[in-house]
DNA sequence: ATATTTCGCTAAATCGATTTAGCAATTTTC
DNA sequence: GAAAATTGCTAAATCGATTTAGCGAAATAT
């Protein structure tokens, strides 16, 4: 291949100055007044020799790098952030970004870091799942007049946009088909943790358990470095409450630990306990019994994020928007006796 | 916060050149013969005002973008390439490279497409598991200078890195265990595909088979954006083969298919029809009854594949290196009658 | 004591774009 | 027909780094 076409080559090549192909280039040849021929001409030339402006000096030189950042809690984890991080990709690369990504697994000082060290490298915006702890970090993105998306998850003390499910109402929901099945003991298995799509779980759970005045069950777990720790748990929490006849796990990979635990304690599903997990996932799907899951709208949220992100970026909408979708109760053999 | 800092701002503040703040910041105080104790000034005046030189300028002038592109064949599918994805990012900021992704879906035209995008963008180097196709593009960038890293699958006629596994030698093992544990009609489901590892996984299927007089099953299936269709082909494929006692899925997807087929005919594993299938995964491991597998080492194969890259990127080698690494046979209940 | 080398540092060019300020030529206005 | 406005384009500064070529002072050689 030849070597890499600058600018400066276009215009020599048709003997007109770069300013003159710059302006053409970035679309304000109406206006500054480059008639339309020379346009045209120009145009014809870029598309023919296939220049393409070198990043960097655009960069440099405007302050923007066209990258965009999305930080998730763990992108090979939770199967929820690689299926986002596919489906934000193509309409970023169509509006000519590219994404990084990173992992914060779920850290506070490791997602702080991770903002300092690409703040400082100009990215022009972030998506980001946010760990507990790290509104300052935010805000001062924000203050710089950067484009933040929260997902998953909402900072309640941030004027920020963020794209979220209805965490409450849907685990409601769910917990209430439970009881109109005939479930009267259910628990509800959660991270240890105040994250605010966690708190709104609970807070479902809460709601329809304090409604139908039955007692509630509530066991919280630690992150998932401790995976085999966590099935000990969960099992020892049953074994404690044999009257448990329903249980309800907050998040995919809780719900894993969950079957594992019962599994382990020879508990029929959903004879001897009814199951519900929140994601949902093959393993649920083809799981025997199947499992009833509360699933995520995976490409809506996606489409909603990159949506907001490009607005932004191209300042086409400058306002704060906080985008809530409604989960979907997905019932399959894990949470009704009739069924079976 | 303060405006951003420039290389200037220090050479300022601290009343010398920004050459020589240049220097010292790339390691070369030596080299140019930087006084000490100017070089330990200007490293804490530095370290204390946080400056952290700005990428695009850089960039510009040194032509490297400190960008790794990850393409792989769909980020959200294969938990593989999210696993891969998270285990060289770290390594990979640590040393100053930021990742972007993007997914070819196994498409050559996307993929040809997607270098094309990013090469005029000064990408520093490639990790791809490439489609079939798209050797002449790599070529190219090979022909540049450009590190490449192939992964998952080779492409026979480049002469490029690539980190790939016995795909041959472990599907050879895996139907050996198949016929140790008395099975006799063997079937073998695959992609309609000529990618290399997919030929390796029927070339030891082949050789096991043919080692043992046994008769060869072999099903090709198409591409995953048709999952009810592929289970309805296996569905069939076994019902016309009702004499087949045990098979091997050739990736986790197809395996997924074909646990949905075997279900919908109702068929016992292990005792109508024994299972593995390629690479490991939650419901593999968690399947009633669980299901053996030929699992990629996936935290060996991805500090490879980084390795490889990052010296590559530095020249500290310069070399093409082949790496093939063994996979391991996990034997779960899904592969033999004694088990159960 | 002078010529040469070494030392320690810097001025200025450069990478490739964007953008401000402005220049001739032409057209319009009165 | 002269002044004013518009048209169509460009020169040059700028973004923030790297790197080449080189300068004056001090050290060493002769």
């Amino acid at each position: 291949m030849s070597k890499k076409l600058s600018i400066r080559d276009i215009g020599k090549e048709l003997g007109i100055s770069i300013t003159t192909v710059s302006f053409i280039l970035n679309g304000k040849a109406k206006e500054k007044r480059i008639s339309e021929a020379l346009t045209e001409k120009v145009l014809k030339f870029v598309e023919e020799v296939n220049f393409k402006p070198n990043m960097m000096a655009q960069g440099l030189r405007t302050g923007k790098s066209k990258i965009i950042c999305l930080m998730v809690e763990d992108i090979s984890n939770n199967l929820l952030f690689a299926q986002v991080a596919r489906l934000i990709e193509e309409e970023a690369h169509n509006k000519g970004y590219r994404i990084i990504y990173c992992s914060t697994d779920n850290k506070k000082e490791k997602a702080i870091e991770l903002i300092r060290l690409f703040r400082d490298r100009s990215i022009d915006g972030y998506i980001i799942t946010p760990p507990e702890g790290i509104e300052k970090e935010i805000q001062s993105l924000l203050d710089e007049g950067i484009p933040v998306v929260l997902i998953d998850r909402n900072l309640p003390l941030l004027d920020c946009n963020h794209v979220v499910i209805e965490n409450l109402n849907s685990t409601y929901q769910a917990i209430i088909h439970l009881i109109e099945n005939g479930f009267k003991n259910i628990a509800f298995v959660t991270l240890d943790s105040d994250q605010m799509q966690m708190a709104d779980r609970l807070g479902g759970y809460q709601k329809a358990i304090a409604e139908h005045n039955l007692k509630p069950y509530v066991k919280k777990v630690g992150f998932h470095d401790a995976g085999e720790q966590n099935v000990n748990e969960i099992a020892s929490f049953l074994k404690e409450n044999k009257n448990i006849d329903a249980i309800f796990f907050s998040t995919n990979y809780i719900g894993v630990w969950g079957l594992q635990a019962i599994k382990s304690l020879n508990l029929r599903i959903p004879n001897d306990i009814a199951v519900i997990s929140f994601d949902d996932q093959d393993l649920f799907k083809f799981y025997t019994p199947s499992i009833t899951v509360v699933a995520q709208p995976v490409p809506e949220i996606s489409s909603h994020i990159i949506r907001l992100m490009l607005n932004a970026l191209e300042e086409k909408d400058t306002q704060i928007h906080e985008i809530v979708l409604p989960a979907k109760l997905i019932i399959r053999e894990s949470s009704s006796l009739l069924n079976t």
